[in-house]
DNA sequence: CCTCGTTGGTTGCAATTCGAAACCAATCAC
DNA sequence: GTGATTGGTTTCGAATTGCAACCAACGAGG
């Protein structure tokens, strides 16, 4: 079947801004977490409920919204779970989302000297700060930069 | 005064997890588009209000949290304008996450050829995609990083 | 001085969403 | 075949949202 079908979503809250279109997608209190999970190694119901702590109905309805809406892709497990969440592509793109929320998290949600999980590489080594630079290697903040809207 | 006075956030949704407690403050449905828009040049309640489409109880909500946390600052306006909300350093630092969550709202959330809005420097030139780097210089996903946790 | 428009809200209420807990069917391990 | 585990669903009360109406303060114009 050659038919490119679409995600089930019509009516955006702001339909030029992309910014809108993904907090749309995963703008609630937890599906950047269930997909955090997932880049760390979740992949069934169980675990996704046990790590978040999110009610079981909403979790439910989460898992189904992110799979319908191509993030994550569910599928029979090879073993003995019934069957696994798994990042998609899509999914797995929103890893620098997750890494500058952590980052700014790490910098303004917690007190000096309070202990917090770390990212870091294979090697054990801390992720580098993240942040947009220019064309010429300057870096960019909200006041070098300008949203262009779309005629 | 030299009391460092803290934001008044008492139960996280997961208190070791930068990421979960991003969210906790701006992981709603329109925070991070009030930020946006702060960013934006945005300044003023109406102007907040046109531009989000938030309900007025709400965003009178927003607002205030933001300003509780830190990352907006309310102030009387120079002029006309009775008072307005400013961002914060903390505020500002969000810049990385709503630029990440922009391109990837871009590459996911639109069909081909679909218009949006882009980012671009003060010379009109598109902001180059941000992604997570490791020390060596190399590009980082979530199969090469790991959550080290904090005992 | 009176009125009108604007700004920055507040209030009330209905509808939606969320969360906790109980329940349940299908394996699976023994 | 019995009990534990997985992946849910259902129910119901509580919290959050959104809409619309209302309102006080201020400024501009006449």
């Amino acid at each position: 079947m050659t038919t490119a079908e679409r995600v089930p979503e019509l009516d955006w809250t702001d339909p030029h801004c992309p910014v809108a279109r993904a907090l749309d997608l995963v703008g609630d209190r937890w599906s950047l977490l269930v997909i955090r999970d997932a880049m760390d190694g979740a992949r069934s119901f169980t675990e996704f409920q046990r790590r978040t702590g999110i009610a079981r109905n909403i979790l439910t309805d989460r898992l189904r919204r992110l799979t319908a809406h191509g993030l994550l892709a569910r599928r029979a497990a090879p073993s003995g779970r019934r069957q696994e969440y798994v990042l998609t592509d899509a999914g797995r793109d929103l890893f620098p989302v997750i890494v500058t929320l952590r980052q700014w998290g790490e910098r303004h949600a917690f007190e000096p000297g309070e202990p917090h999980s770390i990212l870091v590489d294979k090697d054990g080594v801390p992720v580098p700060e993240v942040t947009p630079v220019g064309a010429d290697g300057g870096v960019l903040d909200s006041g070098t930069t300008r949203v262009r809207k779309v005629e």
